[in-house]
DNA sequence: CAAGAGATGTTATATCATAGTAGACAGGTT
DNA sequence: AACCTGTCTACTATGATATAACATCTCTTG
């Protein structure tokens, strides 16, 4: 959150209570959050009503300056894992555990992505973007499944 | 659509008049299409008004007899490519053109997908399903952007 | 032909998302 | 202080995707 505050000061964004209970939210779950289940959040965390556009819009932002990523498999949002780090924003991978909905950021080993972009180029295809997100089990629900 | 009815008729199901229609939408499409999307196709191409819900089911009937897979990225659905062949339907990996919207469906270079297994192990999570769906361009639209 | 399973229809509702317009408010300028 | 400007927020409406619950129809099989 620190962090997040200097980024929008050097890119001069600001940000506003709201902006700052919604990225609280991602922040504080280590699962990904619908733009609705913030709506809730707020409500229920500091008893302020944020309509779910406001809370789109708000989200938006956030994502276009990469303190939050949209995962498009589950329709929902998570806040940026290296957000203090320097890692390229365009190289990240996500894995989602199917059952306990927590999502990991990771970044794979770049010999990986370029094999992968080899091999999408052979198709005929281009990579846009190695934002993968992958449908996964977590070790904890797989011992529990056990 | 001749390998369909072979594939039913040996896993005993019966493929319907409504279901063969929604599957030749499919078929006949080189893009990925949403569920309304084929109610409409019904209705111009077989002036038959199939109600969504009834088209939700046979989708998921089509797609747990491996005829049919969802995208998740985009909440469409595409013929399965390889309806003929013997390939394994898990190891299916699909290249979705964010210009055109045309879906390819390739089975990618095993090896790949090991190394992409054991990366995601080592972040403490285990591939459920290596169906990929990876955000690209085609050729096609490339040159065209060019 | 009766029974049962499977297929389809109907209605209602949940969930995710955008469009378009207007109002509120902070900060700088006059 | 009054005003302007741009950003942020609110409101209303609507579209798109999806499921739940229950009713009805239609095959096939004994």
């Amino acid at each position: 959150m620190r962090h997040a505050e200097r980024h929008c000061q050097k890119n001069g964004v600001r940000l506003t209570e709201k902006r700052k209970r919604v990225l609280s939210g991602l922040l504080q779950s280590d699962k990904a959050l619908s733009a609705y289940e913030l709506v809730d959040y707020c409500k229920a965390n500091f008893n302020e009503t944020i309509p779910a556009m406001s809370v789109y819009r708000i989200l938006n932002l956030l994502t276009s300056e990469q303190l939050v990523h949209k995962l498009n498999l589950a329709n929902k949002y998570v806040a940026c894992a290296h957000i203090a780090g320097e890692h390229k924003h365009e190289t990240v991978q996500f894995l989602i555990c199917g059952q306990c909905q927590r999502v990991k950021e990771i970044v794979m080993n770049p010999s990986i992505v370029e094999q992968l972009r080899r091999n999408v180029e052979e198709a005929g295809f281009h990579l846009t973007s190695p934002q993968l997100e992958i449908n996964c089990v977590c070790d904890n629900c797989k011992a529990n499944a056990a």
